[in-house]
DNA sequence: CTGTTAGCGCTTTCAC
DNA sequence: GTGAAAGCGCTAACAG
């Protein structure tokens, strides 16, 4: 029960730009014009609407703007649960940075497993001006867009549209420079699942990268991104090889393999075994792991997107440009320094310093 | 002219009602019909137009819809930065539970600062149906959806608006109760920021469960619910005393609580120091860890909040319910076990392992 | 600069 | 069960 906690009672409906009209004493069209900026109306009379506005409590509605204008500043992101839990920070940034251009992030979520058959029609349904696909849409929804003119941006993926990507390989490459330098010549790979199109840069990209060395990069096991898969499949590499340095497709797996080796194992890492990720997220910069990885400059990736796909929107961008952001080796003591092997190897608290 | 195939070059405009009725012979109220289940309309009628609908990919538009039905289809969710870092899975299960129930969810993002007075017009610019808020919105803002009778779940937080929460003190009650069987005597707190409400409900709840016991809770120190904050704040604390057991306002923070201990101040957990948290995000379970924690049960407070909001929508819930769930006590090995020895037996300042 | 008119794509009385 | 007409709240084209 309780009172009326001081919220009006009476049932206002919609304040609408007809009664603001009314109270203003002006036209319809004289509010839809005290409302969008670069509209030609006097400053008097923009103050006098705001003003009646104000007193009615009015907004002007995106909705039925939307509908005239065929712009419904509706920005739809499809992801999985595995962004979020991967990485977080993806969609808050992206939620963000739609916001700083005007608009808003309508959020399509699909279970690891759903392949977006079924989004389309909720995509089209709320006329979404465009749309960031951190999943791998199937083709024909790609091209279902594209026939309706509605642009996509893929995410860390490459398709039939334009998109914005980590570039994985030259990040593999400067990383397994840097391993090789510090003596790995045997080394083993887990990757994630076989059709995660991330996985499978970050996969090549190592070989490759190993091989222009000579070395062969095997073996190669399948994971599924988790800390419980990286221990799992450290436990199943380990039981029948001996690795120099495991090499992770992503931090998260490679956490779990370090915890396998310590916890389990009875490996040191990185004295009997290196250890490296790759994404950067914040648990591998922790004191537990210091886990050597390569960053993945998540702002810049999901700004370029968003930035990107308003420019699609514009109509001021190539419609299949593919923009690919350099990722950056970060150093740290889950594998052992340049020049030294073994359980000598120094204390690397010196690794991850700044040059002056 | 155009094929019915994809590569189309066609600028198709967007398809209406209108269109699929002319195609079908029917009048535009048969297809709005065809769309709605439970609309009197005949099966043959139904299948006929809904076979010229696919021919021509129409997908009736919800934006449409809304402006006449008054009913958006679309939530708004609140959310901080804070939100999407430390509980990730949090808005992933939000988006969704809110699409199984039919809707989309419109995400608004606010710096960890911001008050959130702005986004309110932006709520109302989309008609959504009812909003989550995952962030203390200002109570002007609650009033003004109230006026507009757009239906607010407070998440996790409480105040003028129907509210789902996780019972924090009474996890905490469970939580000290096992402390104090273990050995705690001289426990210490670790709090958020000073105005987050789930911190505070914590840390009262802690206090007074301690003071049942006849145990002070002291001293008290704030940070930010990060790991380094986590970190800074043990430092600070255990440079002016020893407590033996450290109690933190989430998981996050315990971590961090943890490594510094570890690796800063030579101090051995739980032996020397016993370190919980609250949350159990999926880090505290890794082997490194083992943190005892004190379980939000995620899933069902998102979908406790989503089902809520849904009966308030469609006017079936009390306004103001506030609905608790439990949580659950999760013993791992951040503390001594039951029955053992407390940390009073170890001398003070007796380890030193990793001089600094 | 301002008002009038038409209509975005749909659902809804209301007749039939 | 089906169709005709009216209009949700707004902006766009055109007069004035």
């Amino acid at each position: 029960m309780g009172q009326p906690d001081g919220a009006d009672e009476t049932a206002h409906a919609r304040v609408t730009s007809y009664d603001v009209a009314r109270l203003a004493g002006v036209s319809q069209s004289a509010v839809s014009r005290a409302f969008r900026d670069g509209a030609s109306i006097s400053p008097d009379m923009r103050a006098r609407i705001q003003r009646a506005a104000r007193e009615l409590g009015y907004a002007p509605s995106n909705i039925a703007r939307a509908l005239i204008t065929q712009r419904s500043r509706l920005i739809g992101v499809v992801a999985t649960r595995n962004t979020a839990r991967n990485n977080p920070d993806i969609l808050f940034h992206l939620g963000h940075q739609i916001q700083e251009a005007g608009n808003r992030m309508l959020v399509f979520t699909l279970p690891d497993t759903d392949s977006g058959e079924g989004i389309p029609d909720d995509l089209f349904a709320y006329h979404v001006d465009g749309v960031i696909a951190a999943t791998s849409l199937p083709d024909e929804v790609l091209a279902a867009c594209a026939r309706r003119r509605i642009p996509v941006v893929l995410f860390n993926r490459t398709g039939p549209a334009a998109s914005v990507s980590c570039d994985h390989a030259t990040g593999m490459r400067d990383l397994v420079s840097h391993l090789v330098r510090s003596g790995t010549r045997t080394p083993a790979f887990i990757a994630g699942p076989a059709d995660a199109p991330v996985s499978v840069e970050r996969l090549n990209g190592a070989r490759d990268a190993f091989a222009a060395h000579g070395i062969a990069l095997d073996p190669v096991v399948h994971s599924d991104y988790s800390h419980e898969g990286g221990r799992a499949a450290a436990a199943q590499l380990l039981a029948i090889c001996r690795p120099d340095t495991i090499v992770c497709a992503n931090d998260t797996m490679a956490l779990g393999v370090i915890d396998a080796c310590r916890h389990e194992l009875g490996l040191r890492v990185p004295e009997d075994l290196g250890v490296t990720g790759f994404d950067n997220i914040s648990q591998s910069a922790w004191p537990s792991y210091a886990l050597t990885t390569v960053a993945q400059p998540f702002e810049q990736l999901t700004r370029t997107a968003v930035r990107m796909l308003g420019e699609l929107v514009e109509g001021e961008a190539m419609p299949r440009e593919r923009r690919l952001m350099p990722a950056r080796l970060v150093v740290r003591e889950s594998v052992v320094g340049e020049g030294h092997s073994g359980p000598e190897a120094i204390p690397a608290a010196a690794q991850e310093r700044n040059p002056p």
